[in-house]
RNA sequence: GCCCCGGUAGCUCAGUUGGAUAGAGCACCGGAUUUCUAAUCCGGGGGUCACAGGUUCGAAUCCUGUCCGGGGUACCA
């Protein structure tokens, strides 16, 4: 609708044009607003003010001219113009109600559009370290990344979704000592346990597990560690030392073994929590894979190749200071072993082997101070930053009722996501966390996010849906037909206030969807579809829908029916289920 | 110190990318339907858009500076 007021604009502006006039804008500048305020119209446009200077004209002159050749146009009844030279444009009421038999007929598909043009894109996000279970901080993420994947979907981006599993590292090798220490408490009880090592209960299990599949296969004699723990030393260091002797004592391949079932272990119950939260990824990428593979000594070969690389103080350097970041990173270091920023570069050259025009990452606030470097990084390697788009996300707070709790990895006391799901469901869950923009901190009460109540956004929303659910309930039972509308005529009735208004709304949808895909901003549709059925819940209330009168009971169950759909795609691209009662 | 994000009603937050008289929910006060689900609807009060300048027809929105809050600034991941 809006399109088709920018073509009228545009047409009028050619035949000023023709006639002398300067025009400077094109088509898809000419910028046309929903009018906040009825008497304002439906849409306004600030067209003849953006032009008026470039013109050297007065602006309510200009906008004058402009609608007076206006090419004709069933869609408008008239136009006017107002303030220091807005034109505001008033719809025929039939305008409107043609939306209903678009969203009928399209179903599913109302509200996508072509915009993305098939563009190749990937979408990172979660990637959490595999070193626990997931905690509320990266639900949001997922939540988020999962509603950004869908709306790009719905705007024509062919999307891929991708978790990369930091499978290698400090990270892995801790979790692996503290896997064993566990599995050798099992057998020995004298054993103490590492401060610094993972302490969750999850480890205790897969100590567990590798005590019924391995049996004592792992079991040494450990004196040594009991004299590495006594001596009084700083945590870091004492079990960096416990990583070496664990690989030496049990070798390299039973190590690895113990690391896999970790792993496995961990990765799955990952993959269950995310798959219960609605969130689905198309592949899984291993870090491990691209140091196996040769794919990071390559990286940095290339690099070298290209002069980007220097020795200091026994390191090797990136010289990212030269490319825009505040400086220089290290990527092997002294003892040999290659940073995580050093396969972040082989793993982002990847994205661009593998053809994606386009890469998203979605990554958590405190990873900001990495943007420069992986830009730059691939600009050493020339491919273009600018097709890198970092999309951060601020941490969540848990309230209940007022109550902060706090959390902290370090000691295993964390809230899991999978205790979140359990507690206030998908539902609200997936709701609250993109309500919020993106950049903004979340506070999440899970009072709130439970209470079945008014309070709650979620369950508005969708009672709207059952709602409508129930009225065609009720038809049949009251021993009616409905007749889908199929053409304008069997909708003319719908001319009442609040019919026009849930009719403006409904229009507005693929905007809606539009605005929220390019701007990266799901926390739109939130808001729309709040206002959707704040508008449906209004009209119900004021409104009878099984009316005696069968043109206006279909056309008024055409209606709704269409607005249960644009509800049900909304809430779909949230993650969030429509139900059919409540 | 430097970098990023934020500061809008008592609270939690929107604000259509610079538009007309700044909005919603909660809380507070008052009302509506013996009805297709009251998990609903309507009305009311409540504002120096942190502060000061600047840009222009027009600023919560853009630029500069100041203040406050959060995060980041590793040969950690």
């Amino acid at each position: 609708m809006k399109k088709q007021l920018q073509a009228l604009l545009d047409q009028s502006l050619r035949v000023l044009e023709s006639e002398g006039m300067v025009i400077t804008v094109k088509q898809d500048d000419i910028k046309i607003e929903y009018s906040r305020d009825p008497l304002h119209g439906d849409f306004a446009s600030n067209l003849a003010m953006v032009l008026a200077k470039s013109c050297n004209c007065n602006p309510r002159e200009l906008a004058n001219r402009i609608t007076e050749n206006l090419p004709k146009s069933d869609l408008i009844k008239r136009t006017e113009i107002a303030g220091p030279g807005f034109i505001n444009f008033f719809l025929n009421q039939n305008s409107y109600q043609s939306v209903v038999l678009e969203i009928l007929e399209k179903g599913e598909t109302y509200g996508n559009s072509k915009i993305g043009d098939n563009q190749s894109t990937l979408i990172e996000f979660v990637s959490a370290n595999p070193t626990g279970p997931l905690h509320i901080g990266h639900g949001r993420g997922a939540a988020y990344g999962a509603a950004i994947a869908n709306l790009l979907k719905k705007t024509g981006f062919n999307i891929h979704c991708e978790y990369y599993v930091n499978d290698s590292g400090r990270q892995m090798d801790i979790l692996t000592v503290s896997a064993w220490m566990r599995y050798l408490q099992q057998h020995d009880k004298e054993i103490c346990f590492p401060e610094n090592a993972y302490k969750g209960h999850y480890i205790t299990d897969i100590a567990a597990d590798l005590k019924n599949k391995y049996a004592n296969k792992f079991v040494t004699p450990h004196k040594d560690i009991l004299d590495l723990l006594d001596k009084k030393e700083e945590a870091d260091i004492k079990i960096d030392k416990l990583i070496k002797h664990c690989a030496s004592i049990l070798g390299m391949e039973n190590y690895r073994l113990i690391l896999e079932t970790c792993l496995d272990s961990i990765l799955s119950s990952i993959k269950n929590d995310l798959s219960e939260f609605g969130v689905e990824f198309n592949n899984w990428y291993s870090e491990y894979s691209l140091l196996k593979n040769n794919s990071v000594n390559q990286c940095i070969a290339k690099l070298n190749d290209r002069s980007w690389v220097y020795q200091k103080d026994g390191a090797e350097w990136f010289r990212s200071s030269k490319l825009g970041d505040e400086k220089d990173r290290v990527l092997v270091r002294e003892n040999g072993q290659k940073t995580y920023f050093a396969s972040d570069i082989a793993y982002h050259l990847s994205k661009f082997e593998r053809g994606y025009k386009k890469i998203i990452n979605i990554w958590g606030a405190d990873h900001h101070g990495y943007i420069e470097r992986i830009k730059a990084s691939m600009k050493a390697l020339d491919y273009p930053p600018e097709a890198i788009r970092i999309l951060l996300v601020q941490f969540a707070t848990l309230f209940r009722g007022k109550e902060k709790l706090q959390m902290s990895t370090r000691s295993g006391e964390f809230i899991t996501l999978k205790e979140l799901i359990n507690e206030v469901g998908k539902d609200a869950a997936r709701f609250f966390y993109i309500m919020r923009k993106n950049e903004q901190h979340l506070d999440f009460d899970l009072e709130l996010a439970k209470s079945e109540s008014n309070d709650n956004p979620v369950y508005y929303i969708q009672y709207a849906h059952a709602r409508i659910c129930s009225v065609f309930r009720q038809m049949n039972e009251k021993g009616y037909t409905f007749f889908q509308s199929k053409k304008l005529s069997d909708l003319s009735t719908l001319t009442e206030d609040h019919e026009i208004k849930l009719l403006r709304s409904l229009a507005k949808y693929p905007d809606v969807i539009e605005n929220a895909a390019v701007a990266f901003e799901p926390h739109q549709l939130a808001y729309y579809l709040k206002d959707l059925a704040n508008d449906f819940h209004t009209y119900y209330n004021v409104n009878q829908i099984l009316v005696e009168d069968d043109l206006i009971r279909n056309a008024r169950l055409s209606l709704v029916d269409a607005t249960r759909q644009v509800i049900r795609n909304g809430l779909l691209q949230l993650g969030v289920s429509s139900p059919e009662k409540m």
